[in-house]
Parts: C-alpha cells; sequence; structure tokens
DNA sequence: ATGGTCGATGGTCGA
C-alpha cells in the first residue's frame, strides 16, 4: 500500500498539479491539507475522471482536508469525534481496512498567541481520540501539517527557532505522546539520522537554500510499521516547472508499507 | 538589520 500526505496551499491553485502527481506516483491513498476551498467547491469530479474517490472537510479561504482514494472509503468523520473545534482541519475514513487521517494542526503563530493554547488542545482532543483507536483491530494512520517539528534534525537551524512555535518542547511533547500511546513517526522509522524537510519559506530563497523544516508527517501504528518498504519526501514537486509552475510551499511525503 | 513570497481577497491577513 502506497500512501501519501501533502499540504498543496490552495487546492484551486493547483489542481491540476495534485492530478499531475497523483497519474505520475499511483498513491493508493492521498491526505490533503489547506485545501482552501468551500465544502461543495471540491474537484470530485476531477479526481474520479483519474479514478480516485475522494472525501472532502472544507470551510472556504483558509484550511479544508480531504483524503483521496482509489478504495472505497468508508466510516467518514468530518473533524475530530467529539470535537469542539469548528474550522475544517480533520476528515477521517476506512480505506482498504485502514483507518486514515488527514490532518491541519493549528500553526500557533506566536508562543503568546492565543492560536498557540488552540493549538496545544487541538493535538490534546487527537491524543485522546488516538488512545481509544489504537486498542481496536483497524490499523490507523495519521497524515497532516502538524506544523511540529519533532526534533533538532528536523530544522536546518534550531538557533533560528529559539522563542517560536513549531520547536517548543509543549509542541514535541504532544509528538511524543503521539509515539507513546503507540504511532511510530514512519519517515524517522525508516530514516533515522537523516535531515529531510517537508516544508520550506517561499520567502528569502529558503527552498533553495535548503532552510526548511519537517512537519509534515505520517504515524502509523505496529502492523504500519513492521510492514514499511519506503517513506520518501519528494523534494522534487516543491521545485515547481512545468505546465503548473508554482509549487507548493510543502512537499509530499510518500510511505510504502507491507500491512503486516 | 530588514524584508523578502505566496494565496484568498478586493483591506489586509495568515502562513
Amino acid at each position: 500500500m502506497k500512501v501519501a500526505t501533502w499540504n498543496v496551499n490552495s487546492l484551486k491553485a493547483r489542481i491540476n498539479r495534485v492530478l499531475d502527481w497523483i497519474a505520475t506516483n499511483q498513491v493508493d491513498v492521498l491526505m490533503i491539507q489547506e485545501t482552501k476551498l468551500k465544502q461543495d467547491a471540491f474537484f470530485h469530479d476531477r479526481f474520479a475522471e483519474i479514478g480516485y474517490r475522494s472525501v472532502h472537510f472544507g470551510q472556504g479561504q483558509w484550511n479544508g482536508v480531504a483524503i483521496v482514494a482509489k478504495g472505497e472509503m468508508t466510516e467518514v468523520s468530518y473533524g475530530l469525534l467529539g470535537e469542539t473545534f469548528d474550522e475544517a482541519r480533520a476528515i477521517s475514513a476506512v480505506v482498504d481496512g485502514v483507518r486514515f487521517f488527514s490532518l491541519y494542526v493549528p500553526n500557533g503563530r506566536s508562543l503568546d498567541n492565543d492560536h498557540y493554547r488552540y493549538k496545544l488542545d487541538f493535538l490534546d482532543k487527537l491524543a485522546e481520540q488516538v488512545k481509544d483507536l489504537v486498542s481496536s483491530d483497524t490499523p490507523l494512520i495519521l497524515g497532516g501539517d502538524f506544523n511540529i517539528a519533532p526534533n533538532s534534525l528536523d530544522v536546518y537551524d534550531e538557533s533560528a527557532f529559539v522563542g517560536m512555535t513549531h520547536v517548543s518542547s509543549e509542541e514535541r511533547r504532544r509528538v511524543e505522546n503521539l509515539r507513546e500511546l503507540g504511532l511510530g513517526d514512519l519517515f524517522r522509522i525508516y530514516n533515522p539520522g537523516e535531515a529531510a524537510f517537508t516544508w520550506w519559506d517561499y520567502r528569502n530563497g529558503a527552498f533553495h537554500k535548503n532552510q526548511g523544516m519537517r512537519i509534515d508527517l505520517l504515524f502509523g501504528t505496529n502492523s504500519v510499521v513492521k510492514g514499511l518498504c519506503n517513506v520518501v519526501v519528494d523534494r522534487e514537486e516543491r521545485k515547481g516547472g512545468g505546465k503548473e509552475e508554482r509549487p507548493s510551499d510543502h512537499a509530499p511525503l510518500i510511505a510504502t508499507f507491507d500491512l503486516l
């Protein structure tokens, strides 16, 4: 099974690029973040044309998450179960016997901003839900833009982020908590010690200088971790070029595994 | 040291 997560930074601006990427990479499941589309503005027909089903939780202007899959999607839930958040930041579905979540974790903005507390609360609510789901027989995969670099290796220069979000101990503790609940960080498990980023700021030539962060993550339960075949960041996709020149500021993260 | 680039929007704000 081949799965991926990708923050596309507006699906309207990126639809042709995303369709091309799926056609080339033939993933079974793609978790998308930041569609920036209203609920009924999603491109279900365009995905159907290339043989994919899709579910979308949209809001318009900001946020918006989706799952695109070859297989049938069941048990779809919009948002985290029992959540009090009204923003479109989570969607879940079962595909081929695996439960998937596409997640867009709040940015946090700054450590003294209310949005930072909102981010931590979102992660705590997610952990509550994960706690219930890991004990089920259904394998679980979380994919998304977590807006957290789990470790020093995941930031190009940690001294540039002192006192900022994405690297704080409170945020990293939430990631560690997901691991303690039984979820493996698929990229890090498959590539221990490798510095690879998934996001580079549009500004200041950050991509050219490889000044990025690994903030897009795939987590999986044991049956996924044990069968891992490959986990890779598609850095080429961040370069842009071709008919649809403009890239997202995030690169897709792809994991391939045999379900054990 | 500062600001820089995108996308949605139709002012600026969010990232």
